[in-house]
RNA sequence: GUCCCCGUAGCUCAGUAGGAUAGAGCGCAGGAUUCCUAAUCCUGAGGUCAGAGGUUCGAAUCCUCUCGGGGACGCCA
């Protein structure tokens, strides 16, 4: 609808540049949608954004862009008026707005996919957590978030690959390892006090237990070392497999799982050194290191980052913020057109200098984005739950899954832009009510199978032939929210935001049930009932696909 | 001290490259069901868009400053 507005007034101003010899009037033309009925269907500004060139007043200017619009307007427009400072509004035919229901029909599962992405291969990378426990509330939002933002772009025509970065290597393996084997030697009366910063949690005592019921004794024959590498590998595999289970408890599934060691720290088939040496000889050639105190610094503040940063300690070893940057240029060199990071908003401080790091090396900055999530507050009972990694006492993200279920944890995380703060309201959340917008949204999807359902009984079935029997104010309302869909979308693709989407449709749901509660489908006028059915229809396809982008299940009854 | 995010109704939050009289949900006060699911709908009250300047036809939105909340500033990851 909107592109037909465009198309009109674009002709317009063409027809007055042309007349008026002003060659180099070009304006993008913005179509807006009213809040209030008296200003028509659409809106367009463009009387106000070029009344400066042309040298007239907006209202004037108006009038010249109504006068020359192309004739096929009659068949689109019941009225056409100026209003206010010079907006143009236009009264659209209702027939021409309700045959855009055929669209929606055709189109089916690809309503509201587009092809902006034109193919372009993006990487997501998200969550990424360390395989040192179990994934907890501030990663769910992570997940849920990179996940549904993945599903948009993909709907949207980019070639997305989602993956997830396995911190396995370095330091906190390390403790990892260490702390494990510490209670498996408990389990032989061997005590041994963990380390301040070793891990407390019981899941340890777990993993264990299940390498004593796997050796019995034989790694207390063992070198520490190389028991410790035992047990780290172990329990890298189990908490890996575990992390994937939990993902997939709210759906979420990867593409690729990078692991840090393997892939950087390891010398590959066909190379010559490990991608970590590489990376540090790249630095190198273009000068942005430098010795001091003991360690090797790249210089990031000649690339715009406020200080510099330690790239291989004093002792020898490498930083994780290497390990990061053979990482990322690996990224490039896998043939990435768009980098996606998704972080916690704690990790901001690095989006700088990693930028500053791939500068240095010459590649193209604005190919990486990192999207920054804030913070998750679960809240039970108005109260926030306090949780302490340290204690070992957090909340587990498939603690809440399981009670909440996977389309409430879903959608609950992705009601709100990336950027604020997000209270998750437990007592919401159980919540089996309207107040709860997830029941909302999928009571109108079943809501309306239910209709079907009672349609069949009737023999009634959907049809186009008399689309032009719905007038009602409602009708051709929600018709118009349906079409927005797409623009919706894309929208929500271009600035990877998921909550547009979450949004959209707790206003087309509303909108639905209004109609239900006004006006009757299976009505004892056939012909209007089967054209409100094709209506219906429309409106139950585009909840599923916005639904299904989000990854939440849409149900035929409830 | 430097940097990032936030400040909009009692609460939680939307607000679309600046647009017309600022929105939703919850909560609160009323009301609607002989009929497709009342997990629904309708009506109402409720606002100095934190504050002050500036930019212009026009600012919740852009710029500067102030105040308030959260976070980041490691040879941790």
């Amino acid at each position: 609808m909107k592109e037909d507005i465009i198309k009109v007034v674009c002709q317009s101003v063409e027809n007055i540049a042309k007349n008026n010899d002003l060659p180099d009037l070009t304006v993008d033309i913005e179509v807006g949608m009213p809040k209030r009925k008296e200003f028509g269907d659409f809106s367009v500004n463009t009387a106000m954004l070029i009344a400066n060139k042309i040298g007239k007043k907006p209202r004037e200017v108006a009038e010249l862009i109504i006068e020359n619009l192309p004739p096929e307007k009659d068949e689109l427009f019941n009225k056409i008026e100026i209003a206010g400072p010079g907006f143009i509004n236009f009264y659209v035919k209702e027939e021409s707005i309700v045959n855009k229901l055929l669209e929606i029909e055709t189109g089916g599962k690809k309503f509201g996919t587009s092809n902006i992405g034109e193919g372009e291969k993006v990487l997501v990378e998200f969550v990424s957590a360390n395989p040192t426990g179990f994934l907890h509330m501030g990663h769910s939002r992570n997940a849920v978030v990179g996940d549904t933002v993945a599903r948009i772009l993909s709907a949207s025509g980019y070639d997305v690959v989602k993956e997830f970065y396995i911190n396995d290597a370095g330091r906190q393996m390390n403790l990892l390892g260490e702390s494990v084997f510490i209670r498996y030697k408990e389990l032989f009366g061997h005590s041994e006090e963990l380390s301040e910063d070793g891990y407390k949690g019981g899941y340890v005592k777990d993993i264990a237990s299940k390498i004593e019921s796997d050796k019995g004794d034989s790694l207390l024959k063992d070198s520490p070392e190389q028991a410790s590498e035992y047990c780290k590998e172990f329990a890298k595999g189990i908490l890996l497999e575990e992390i994937k289970n939990d993902l997939a408890e709210v759906n979420v599934y990867f593409d690729e799982w990078y692991s840090e060691k393997e892939n950087i720290h390891t010398v590959l088939k066909g190379s010559e050194d490990t991608k970590l040496n590489a990376i540090k000889e790249l630095l190198n050639s273009k000068g942005v290191l430098e010795e001091r105190e003991g360690a090797l610094w790249f210089k990031a503040t000649e690339f715009g980052d406020t200080q510099d940063w330690v790239l291989i300690k004093s002792d020898g070893s490498p930083t994780y913020f290497l390990a990061d940057i053979a990482y990322h240029f690996d990224k490039y060199e896998r043939g990435f057109d768009s980098i996606i990071n998704i972080w916690g908003a704690d990790h901001h401080g690095h989006v700088s200098r990693l930028k500053a790091a791939l500068k240095s090396i010459g590649l193209d900055e604005s190919r990486f984005k990192v999207l920054l999530i804030q913070f998750v507050r679960l809240m039970r009972q108005g109260q926030e739950v306090k949780m302490s990694k340290r204690a070992g006492s957090y909340v587990t993200m498939s603690e809440v899954v399981e009670e909440v279920g996977s389309d409430v944890m879903r959608f609950f995380l992705l009601m709100r832009s990336t950027e604020s703060h997000l209270d998750f309201d437990l007592d919401l959340a159980k919540k089996e009510s309207s107040e709860n917008p997830v029941y909302y949204i999928q009571y109108a999807y079943a809501r309306i199978g239910s209709i079907f359902k009672k349609a069949k009984d009737e023999g009634i079935s959907q049809s186009s032939n008399n689309l032009g029997l719905l007038k009602a104010t409602e009708e051709i309302e929600l018709v118009k929210k349906l079409l927005l869909f797409p623009e919706v979308v894309e929208e929500s693709a271009k600035s990877l935001a998921p909550h547009k989407v979450a949004y959209y449709l707790q206003d087309l749901a509303a909108q639905f049930h209004m109609y239900y509660n006004k006006c009757r489908v299976v009505d004892e006028n056939q012909d209007i009932s089967s054209a409100r059915l094709y209506l219906i229809s429309c409106v139950k396809t585009v909840l599923g696909n916005g639904l299904n982008m989000l990854g939440v299940s849409a149900p035929e009854r409830m």
